[in-house]
DNA sequence: TTGTTAATTCGCATTACTTGCAAATTAGAA
DNA sequence: TTCTAATTTGCAAGTAATGCGAATTAACAA
């Protein structure tokens, strides 16, 4: 991850404008674990910066995004969550409450397969499914979010 | 996979009707391993029964997929995408052309975790981004459907 | 400080995909 | 053949995200 003194100079050095917008919404991806959608982040930004679009939202997360400096993940449930962590990792999803963790790369195989059949593998995203620890115990399913898709 | 007549049984023992139109869908995409959207099913379907709602399509594959007979994904690429491969297998999915292929369990290490954190791992989907063989060689890639969301 | 200008924000319209709903149709049992 | 619940269909509506143009503003220069 970069500090936001750090990010001032990658916007710069890009003929980027380093607005509040951007300022805001960058630090608030940092403090936030859950991999948020946009309307999440949107909503939380809302309460400091009263009158930001949630098109800025998505418009900044998208340059964000191509500048390398976070991840864009669609689980396919619901909307597309981000994620500022650029590391090597991968991702568990709770089917109930809709809960995203990190899995850090060293708990699960390393999986770098180079190519195979003729095509070239340039990137491997291994998705957990399952419940989690608050959701398997039995008496007490968050009833949060749930998914839409039901992928299976 | 399942033979026209097993799937007839299956649906009565369900208490569901077997339509012309179930029973196309279902051989369509049997026949068909390029993991079709809904919309591509439809296309196809609708040459051999002009007149199928695009609303049946959905509706039919929602409900095979509940059924356990195909599996839904959504690689966060455009459309979800269904395949009647039930088998344990991964995506292969082409960043150039969209294609997707299947990969076999057993050219991938078996993630099968159990549990980790707490959190009961109940699925493991592993896909594998890149190019195809096609799109792998520089001078023809093919502009086919390109990717919208571009992950990454 | 002030001015200039290209970058950015904002809001609204629009697209893409999917689902809800109610009327018309039909598979399967009697 | 008749009956009825299941199914299909078309259209409206919903969600997520993007296109676009007008208004605003960060950053640089004078």
């Amino acid at each position: 991850m970069r500090s936001p003194t750090e990010l001032a100079q990658v916007f710069r050095s890009k003929q980027l404008k380093l607005t509040p917008q951007r300022q805001l919404l960058f630090s608030l991806l940092h403090e936030n674990a859950s991999h948020p959608t946009a309307e999440a982040l949107f909503e939380v930004a809302s309460k400091q910066m009263p009158g930001i679009s949630l098109r800025t939202v998505y418009q900044t997360l998208g340059e964000l995004a191509e500048m390398g400096e976070l991840q864009l993940i669609d689980f396919g449930v619901g909307a597309t969550r981000f994620d500022p962590n650029m590391g090597d990792h991968h991702h568990f999803v709770c089917d109930s409450c809709g809960a995203i963790r990190d899995v850090d790369i060293t708990s699960a195989p390393r999986l770098r397969s180079g190519s195979g059949d003729g095509f070239a593998v340039e990137d491997v995203n291994v998705v957990f499914n399952g419940l989690c620890s608050r959701c398997n115990q039995p008496n007490k399913r968050s009833p949060g979010h749930q998914a839409k898709h039901k992928k299976k």
